[in-house]
DNA sequence: ATCTATGCCTGGTGGC
DNA sequence: TGCCACCAGGCATAGA
C-alpha cells in the first residue's frame, strides 16, 4: 500500500520521464478510475503538457498547462512507463500516450485508485484535500496543535494517526513502525496521552517517514519491481509483518491484533498499555 | 460533532 | 483439483 514515502518515490521517478511531455492520446480500458465524465476528462486533458509533479500526503498532483490531475494510488495503484502498448495487460486501466511515443500507464489490481481533474490552483478545493492535515514529516508541524486534536478523541491512537485530517501521509505500515519506536500501544485511547507522548509519536513518525523516503519506500507485496516502488525500507521494519518474531529491543514476541479493523503489529512489552 | 459500518475491488489463502 | 467463503485495506459516504 503506497504511503507517503512510496508516493514520493513514484513522483521522483516519474518526473524523469514525463516532464515537458504532451498528452497526445488517452486509452481507458477501465474509466471508472476517473471521477468525472470520461468525455469531459478526455477533452480537457488532450494536448496538455506535464509541467510538474507535486505530492501532498499520499496524493500525487500532476500539474498540466490548465489543469491539475489529482491521483490517489489507494491500495495497489502503480504507474509504468512503457515504450509500446501492443498488449494492454489485465490491470492497466488508464493510459496516457505521450508525444515521444512513450506511454504512461496506470495499473491497479483492485481498481481502488482515483483520478480527478481540477482547474490549476483549485487543488485544495476538492473535498479530499480541503480537509487534509499537515504532512507528518513537515518540519514546521506544530506538535501543540496536533496534541489538541488528538486529545479530543476517544479513538485508539492508531486510528487517529491513520486519519488524514489530523496528519497526512501515514498508512498502516508506518503507523505500526511509528508507534513501536515511540513505545506507545496502538490501542491506547488518544485522550489518555500526554503532550510529551504525542511529541514523541510525531518525532518517531517523522524519522520513520524521512528514512523510508531515503530508502525509496517499502516493498512488501512484490510481484516484480514496478516503476518507483522497489524500496528498501522493508529491511528496516521492526514490527510490521513480524508476527511471532522476536522484538529487536526486548526479545519478546511480536503480536498481531486488529485495531479499527486494521491488521496491527506491536511488541507487548515495549508497547504496554498505560494503567487506566 | 464524532464515530462506526459499509462499499468499492481482486488475488491469495485455507477449508472441505 | 476445484469450489467457495473470507480477508486485506484507504477513503468516501451513509447511518448511528
Amino acid at each position: 500500500m503506497p504511503e507517503l514515502p512510496e508516493v514520493e518515490t513514484v513522483r521522483n521517478t516519474l518526473k524523469n520521464y514525463i516532464i515537458g511531455r504532451r498528452i497526445d492520446d488517452l486509452i481507458t480500458p477501465y474509466p471508472d478510475i476517473i471521477k468525472a465524465k470520461l468525455s469531459q476528462f478526455r477533452n480537457c486533458i488532450l494536448g496538455q503538457r506535464f509541467n510538474d509533479i507535486l505530492r501532498f500526503g499520499k496524493y500525487l498532483i500532476f500539474v498540466l498547462d490548465d489543469y491539475s490531475l489529482i491521483s490517489h494510488l489507494r491500495m495497489e495503484g502503480k504507474y509504468f512507463i512503457r515504450s509500446s502498448m501492443d498488449e494492454i495487460t489485465k490491470h492497466e486501466h488508464i493510459i496516457f500516450k505521450l508525444d515521444n511515443d512513450v506511454f504512461l500507464s496506470y495499473h491497479d489490481v483492485r481498481k481502488f485508485g482515483t483520478m480527478e481533474l481540477v482547474n490549476i490552483g483549485q487543488e485544495f478545493q476538492v473535498k479530499s484535500l480541503k480537509s487534509i492535515g499537515k504532512e507528518v514529516n513537515d518540519p514546521n508541524l506544530d506538535s501543540q496543535e496536533i496534541y489538541k486534536m488528538i486529545v479530543k478523541s476517544n479513538r485508539a491512537i492508531k486510528t487517529v494517526l491513520l486519519d488524514q485530517k489530523i496528519v497526512s501521509g501515514l498508512g498502516n505500515i508506518y503507523v505500526d513502525e511509528t508507534l513501536f519506536r515511540a513505545r506507545i500501544n496502538p490501542e491506547e485511547v488518544a485522550n489518555k496521552l500526554n503532550f510529551q507522548e504525542v511529541k514523541n509519536i510525531l518525532k518517531s513518525a517523522k524519522s520513520v517517514i524521512d528514512k523510508a523516503i531515503l530508502l525509496g519506500g517499502t516493498t512488501i507485496r512484490t510481484y516484480q519491481s514496478s516503476l518507483g516502488v522497489d524500496g528498501r525500507f522493508q529491511n528496516e521494519l521492526a514490527v510490521h509483518t513480524k508476527e511471532n518474531e522476536p522484538c529487536l529491543v526486548c526479545n519478546d514476541t511480536i503480536k498481531k491484533t486488529k485495531v479499527g479493523g486494521r491488521g496491527t503489529y506491536f511488541c507487548p512489552t515495549c508497547q504496554k498499555r498505560k494503567i487506566i
